[in-house]
DNA sequence: CGCAACTCTCAGGTTTCTCTCAGAAACGCC
DNA sequence: GGCGTTTCTGAGAGAAACCTGAGAGTTGCG
């Protein structure tokens, strides 16, 4: 029963395999999850439906993702909003959005980044939820807040791959991912290459996390990659 | 009483030859199967049909797997799909799949890897299914979800055909399987050699799983192998 | 601008896996 | 026990999968 259920999402691009994309990964979490092409009809589902989040692109055909935002509040609606830009659009107007518990998120993106986003968004939204801050295995830990990562207390950097990367590990712990799953979940969607920069990434990973200590980070020829303990 | 019982899965490949293996093996599973040759049929069938599964050629005559798969989205079925892939055309499009729930698989594959992928997307997208994770017996145990495979709590590491040969023993135990029944149910169906490759696998088996412990895989001669234990 | 950090590609080297084969061992039958 | 048949298993060739260092191209930042 996952802690998402019943919560309303509504996903708001004129892509229709962007929002096709974002509106799959989200359901697969849990969440109740809509999906419009315009700002308009966006404005309309939030009055009508009342989710407790919107995925909003910046960049849509009619009304644009602020403006989208304008409205919204003088309609009174506080609903938090995690947009979605391009990279090269001004991000001026963006930063600083996190300051009222909104949120940005620059194209392309990794599902599991949009996933972990919408789920930080929500945590800061909707207290209740104060679990899924630290996520642990064996001596190995992260803070999904601070990005903080340790092993056996000792921290350790990450460059940003690697610890989505190794925060997919780590919330699969113990269960064999393929280079097709973390692909498709770490790497941004529009990825080109093959599945060899696993293996690279995977090195990196090995060189800090297994470095001098027990090695968890498991390979499962033919399979895919394990993080877990030899002796579990 | 399988529990697979009732549920509906439609094949499509122009190839008959795969399209009865597929439908025949998963028949044998309790599945209620039916196959079409074309994108189009495929189509109409879903509609008329509803499969609770579609296992998908990507290489059809005339609408191609990916194009029946969008097709069926703008239906707004939520269907899960199984691409069949030949070797050389896999990585380039089938990425994004596993987000889905959908999954891929390519040709040549062995009749247990695919019917262990059917149950493996069934399990993420019908959730109630919860059980079947785990197969053991007596001491032996292997966990699906994990791919953990354990001898009286210890783990055991096998190679990918060792782990499906000794699935398809532990799935069949106190069941006598001839040579010709695990060749053509753990190898690949285009498989040419003899089925003395079957009696290296098993020595391999029995190496790692009967070392040291009461042995479990039981030659039946002049006719195949059980898993059994010796008293019972 | 120049530097540092990061991402990604590539190729050579290494490990592991698959499959074949042949001699040894085990078995069943007479 | 003797004998033909079947099975077992070690050795090894070839293929596949994987690891990792080097380096090119980008991005971000001072």
């Amino acid at each position: 029963m996952h802690e998402s259920e019943g919560t309303r999402i509504l996903v708001v691009d004129d892509e229709p395999n962007i929002a096709d994309l974002v509106a799959t990964a989200l359901r697969y979490e849990g969440f109740d999850v809509q999906t419009k092409a315009t700002g308009r009809t966006a404005v309309d589902a939030v009055r009508e439906w009342s989710p407790q989040l919107v995925v909003l692109d910046v960049m849509l055909p009619d009304v644009d993702g602020f403006a989208v935002q304008e409205r919204l509040r003088r309609d009174g609606r506080r609903v938090p909003v995690l947009f979605l830009t391009a990279r090269d659009t001004v991000e001026d107007r963006v930063r600083g959005l996190t300051l009222g518990g909104d949120d940005y998120l620059t194209k392309p993106f990794s599902i599991d980044e949009l996933v972990a986003r919408v789920r930080a968004v929500l945590r800061r939204t909707q207290p209740e939820d104060a679990s899924r801050e630290r996520i642990s295995y064996f001596d190995l830990e992260i803070d999904e807040g601070t990005r903080d990562v340790r092993r056996a207390g000792r921290r350790i950097d990450l460059s940003p791959t690697e610890y989505v990367l190794l925060r997919y590990l780590l919330v699969n712990a113990r269960r064999v991912m393929s280079k097709a799953q973390i692909l498709d979940h770490v790497w941004q969607y529009d990825f080109g290459g093959d599945g060899r920069i696993v293996e690279t990434y995977i090195s990196y990973l090995r060189k800090k996390v297994d470095a001098d200590a027990v090695p968890l980070i498991q390979t499962v020829r033919g399979v895919g990659y394990v993080l877990r303990h030899p002796e579990d």
